[in-house]
DNA sequence: TAGCACCTATAGCAACGCTATATGAAGTGC
DNA sequence: GCACTTCATATAGCGTTGCTATAGGTGCTA
């Protein structure tokens, strides 16, 4: 159909899936749409990709470049957390944008297979947590951090795309990214409990450092002395209570 | 096989899909496959339940029976929003026990049409923070309020459902589940200063956590440790790099 | 007994993901 | 220039999927 250019069959192949998965309402894409589609047969697609998941992991992984590229393009405002509202707030468009090839890429889920743009995602989130960890602005250390703010962030999304356009209400993402962001700073001014002031400052200090030393590879410290060092810090970041 | 007796084919089938939808390991269940075990041929599938989303549909009718059954029995304590901690834990475990079930329910994503199973949970939650609502706990409207607690619940058991079992960290759900409960609540101290956030070294977090160590006597290390520790601290926090 | 719903089985369709096999094109060594 | 290997694509078809057109059996009411 539209493929019959001189473009090579593989990216043809791709460029069809990605064109079909953009627009197909909801349902399945067959891979014989794609290839009729791309101007080639089946086996074509079975030689390059192996399997149908082979493209289809392909497009994502294209998709996954933009995906990171919308994240990077806003990233140093000197304000990690900032930032953080801005990876959250990305990923949501990115989602809305498109809802296909985000339901490819995070709502394809199967028990206990889970796909790597989720742990690159969240290493990503992971990566501008630690800056904020760094400046002593993180509550709790950097990897669960970004695990649960990313849960809450997938969440959200699916449950937006779920969302007929019109009806869909943003405030149920910026209440939620607020509360995530608020929950693992420690700015926080915690009346509730008397004695967690006390602790969380030990905690704060704990995780600040931890992520400071992973960050600039310290050579106040042999290796041995980092190794035994950086287990104790995990004791404390990961304690619950004093 | 297991189905020969006398109960109604109706029956048997809705039995036959629970059961292989319990046990499939993250496979596709097939029409066939339901219909053999349950001893009957395809047509009186599609007599009952019109196709295969409709069984679906039945069985998560079933499940989700069993779902606010649980959610119910742990109801009045009295205490609205540690009723909604409940729900989220009963609604996490759900999952873990159940994750092809979850799946089913939660994960079958499509874009614009959401599962009536989905308005059903957000209903349940809603009417638990009308009481918290009530009680002038709330800092938001139930329904907002119910809606980003849900989305942040069913991210988080999703994604703890991708994890191999003996992985999961369920800490990440009730950090989670506090950080939304507490950002819903009126309980919250809104103080918080602008700024009042340090440095970012590796010497002003040492400072801090060396000095927080001092302040409140940590039983996380041993004496011997801690004198160790300490000592390094003061290495660490005496050097000029950064 | 006749008629009438209701329920189930036989048999098979179109579409699916995928592949065994064969054919063409492009390079490589002699 | 020619055999040889390698890569890339096509022909044809396998087994399975969700689903159905048609017909037959069953039990109830009249």
């Amino acid at each position: 159909m539209s493929f019959d250019g001189q473009l090579p069959p593989k990216t043809r192949l791709l460029r069809a899936a990605a064109e079909l998965l953009a627009n197909s309402a909801g349902g399945a894409v067959s891979t014989r749409q794609i290839t009729q589609r791309a101007g080639v047969t089946a086996p074509t697609l079975y030689h390059h990709f192996g399997d149908k998941e082979g493209l289809f992991d392909a497009v994502v992984a294209a998709g996954f470049e933009e995906y990171v590229a919308g994240e990077r393009d806003f990233a140093p405002s000197g304000q990690p957390l900032e930032d953080i509202r801005r990876m959250w707030d990305n990923h949501v468009q990115f989602g809305l944008n498109q809802p296909e090839l985000y339901l490819v890429m995070f709502g394809n889920i199967r028990p206990e297979s889970r796909p790597a743009v989720v742990a690159d995602a969240e290493g990503l989130m992971e990566e501008m947590l630690n800056k904020a960890a760094v400046a002593g602005q993180l509550n709790v250390p950097p990897r669960e951090a970004a695990r649960s703010i990313l849960a809450a962030n997938v969440g959200v999304t699916l449950m937006l795309i779920t969302e007929k356009a019109p009806e869909r209400n943003l405030e149920l993402s910026t209440m939620t990214r607020d509360a995530m962001i608020f929950a693992v700073s420690s700015e926080q001014a915690k009346e509730n409990g008397p004695e967690a002031s006390g602790k969380s400052s030990v905690v704060v200090a704990a995780i600040a450092l931890n992520a400071a030393l992973q960050a600039s590879h310290s050579d106040q410290l042999s290796s041995s002395e980092l190794k035994l060092f950086l287990e104790w810090l995990h004791r404390i970041s990961t304690s619950s209570t004093s």
